[in-house]
DNA sequence: CGCGGAACTATACAAAGGTGTGGGTTCGAC
DNA sequence: GTCGAACCCACACCTTTGTATAGTTCCGCG
């Protein structure tokens, strides 16, 4: 192909991997590996550079180097998680040891590459990183939808979808929030409607990703 | 107290913990370790061994080296799982690498301890390992109970049960089954006993840990 | 102060769900 | 062949749910 090395053209649905590394060569040596997949692929030097420059919103995943300057790699990967950045990482190093290791991956990391490693097997890493992407993408744009419609319920509204996912009949919900039955009927209908659902069913499932 | 050496009385709840490793003197300290917390241990010296003398029903967790005689303690892991043995597994060894516990994480190794580790960190990963059996023993309890109740349902019960609990009307079953809507009212009820709920809600639930 | 949203209630009717009784067929096991 | 299980249908009756219409009260906001 003529085109070989053109990234794929960028929009918010490709994925992109995000370099972090302090050694220059090693950064452009990724960068052109990458190029050759056509795969995007942007560097930065350290861990604040990353969080200053980086578009954490868009799909893809973190090659990050064990050593950075100033900061661990791992406590970087803490760090992360608590900003609520559920980007995969994957770990580089030529220094680690197994306790790294092994810390790296119970904190979820996708893998945890000890130099010398082939090109092949970072470019297996980041696959499955950017499937693991496309997941919790998905699983959080579902629930994020979801989160939207339950919003808009009045806290009665809230009260009743509750205690139907719950299975109880209009007649004992009435009673436990001491209103009419009448009025329970117009509620769960405001429910059903607002939540875009046409059965029990649909709305107890729509309801377990919100926790109930 | 007294009775600091003996370990807990061995009930069918009580974990124990496995240890597989081809070297007497650390099996001995092992066990000796996990003796003095009360926590019943047995040992030995072979996956062959562990194989065909363990309890592989029991609560509990397996501690194992990754050089065993014979086999290779990873592939042993992939082996008990595909026996369907989700005992989690803490490893240990005095010759591994990264890519070992990298390979031994990502199978879903609780722990991956290198030697020299201090005895806590021993106790603190068979600590995680038990909590997560249990996490495993309830779900799979939990999931073997509807199981067993959705096999005394007949084929059409589990028909009108998929599709009642994907939010179809009584209708709209009979259509799709090319049955009456009477008969169909009749396999609901017999779905509901069976399944021992009392709500369409309720059956979702348990149908989903069906894969429903 | 008036306006609108939220919450509540009632009456009335329509649609859907649930149960019981009774009766039918087919098919495989004993 | 007889028996039971699975499957099917209908009539009758009741409960539950859903919807529409209409009106009340309360409260916050401009």
């Amino acid at each position: 192909m003529t085109d070989a090395r053109k990234p794929a053209k960028a929009t918010t649905d490709t994925p992109v991997v995000y370099i972090v590394d302090d050694d220059p060569s090693i950064r452009e040596a990724l960068v052109d590996l990458f190029l050759s997949i056509r795969t995007e692929a942007k560097s930065f030097e350290g861990a604040q550079h990353f969080l200053d420059t980086a578009d954490l919103g868009r799909a893809g995943c973190i090659l990050l180097d064990v050593r950075l300057p100033g900061a661990n790699g791992l406590d970087f990967q803490i760090h992360l998680e608590s900003l609520g950045n559920r980007m995969p990482i994957i770990f580089m190093t030529g220094h680690g040891d197994i306790p790294m290791s092994v810390r790296a991956m119970k904190a979820g990391a996708v893998d945890f590459l000890a130099k010398p490693f082939r090109d092949q097997d970072i470019l297996d890493a980041v696959s499955v990183a950017f499937q693991k992407d496309r997941q919790i993408r998905q699983q959080s744009a579902a629930n994020g939808a979801v989160t939207e419609l339950a919003k808009t319920l009045t806290r009665r509204e809230q009260e009743v979808m509750a205690a139907v996912v719950q299975g109880l009949m209009n007649k004992q919900i009435a009673f436990q929030l001491g209103i009419s039955e009448i009025t329970v009927k117009l509620h769960r209908g405001n429910v059903m409607r607002k939540m875009e659902v046409r059965s029990v069913a649909e709305l107890v499932r729509k309801a377990e990703l919100l926790g109930l």
